[in-house]
DNA sequence: ACAACTCGTTCACCTAAGTTAAGAAACGAA
DNA sequence: TTCGTTTCTTAACTTAGGTGAACGAGTTGT
């Protein structure tokens, strides 16, 4: 598990032996049960969320009706809305899969950061990289139809069609559940 | 000009007279004029814009068609894609009035930001802010219809309605011209 | 084993957005 | 000004997604 974090930042930034056991000594490893719910709406936190394996979900309750957003896989880093403009969340997060998961609080960063300012150089190319590909992302979305958000998610993330629940996936493709299902037969028809 | 700029940033980070000086000295003001192209499909670029007064557009191109995906205006800063993967743009950014613009580079960022470790802070400061608001606009247009959008947009952006054309306004909310003509027609019938 | 629940799918019907076409209004250039 | 272009709107028709209901398969709990 260190492995895969260390490659991780090493892509950013090198770090010494010394910074490398600042990190470790913070306790920043987790296991989260399938089903957990790290965040509610309506509750402030200082949490951020780096998913070393398995699989987190942001949602919103809207009309008594679950409207998934966003899934978090291996690698991606998710640094809660709440945290920085420090109001109540107005979204859920929870754990699709049993998940191990890197969480670090505000409070830690601060401390870290000011310690090793690379850490504040890291966080920015990171928040910088997340920014322009959560831009394509969006851009992708606006830009095609449901259909074809579909075959592009097949494309781009084909592992989150086997191991998220369809009706979650309707949702974040911005559809129904049954529209999903007459979609995808559709498809296959065509084929 | 100066003093917005500075009042901007001074929401980040607090400026001596010798930052503000060194960023003065850099030549960043331009003046840019309604239709410009300031980036196109498959150039690359070192060039960030921060909108001072006016709006740029980012626009695709395909198949045959323009696909505008965001407007920035009155400090809205825009980092293009192709800026931090170091690949050619896939989209085109274009002026849609006569605007002040703020232009950095690359180049120039990094030295500032070696000479001054404060201005990394504030990068950094700024994409996570952006990268927040970005996924709420995200989430807001995925849990919603293309007249829910249009309503929100009326809420939270109404001098982007009569300041862009309606067209690029429709591609913006994800439709067609035609489309948006009908929904504010059934909008006014509702009342 | 059984009931209660969730989940994915299918169907029929409705509504809104896409498409094609046409005309009116606004804008620009000569 | 006038001609030509672009922009916006309206209409008729098509199509894809929303909605409500129903069904079978798989789970969970008792």
């Amino acid at each position: 598990m260190k492995d895969i974090l260390f490659d991780f930042i090493s892509k950013y930034v090198s770090l010494t032996e010394d910074e490398k056991n600042a990190l470790l000594s913070l306790d920043l490893f987790h296991t989260v049960k399938k089903g957990t719910v790290l965040l509610e709406e309506g509750q402030k936190t200082q949490d951020s969320y780096f998913v070393l394996k398995g699989c987190i979900r942001v949602y919103y309750i809207l009309d008594g009706e679950e409207r998934t957003t966003a899934f978090y896989t291996e690698l991606d880093a998710l640094t809660p809305h709440c945290v920085i403009n420090k109001a109540p969340s107005d979204y859920y997060i929870s754990c699709v899969e049993d998940s191990i998961l890197l969480i670090s609080n505000t409070d830690m960063s601060v401390e870290v950061n000011s310690k090793f300012p690379k850490f504040d150089v890291m966080c920015r190319m990171l928040s910088e990289e997340l920014l322009a590909k959560q831009q394509m992302v969006f851009d992708e979305f606006k830009t095609s139809s449901p259909e074809q958000r579909y075959l592009n998610l097949l494309q781009k993330r084909p592992d989150l069609i086997q191991r998220v629940p369809q009706h979650q996936l309707a949702s974040y493709l911005g559809i129904q559940p049954q529209s999903l299902s007459r979609l995808k037969a559709r498809i296959l028809k065509k084929k």
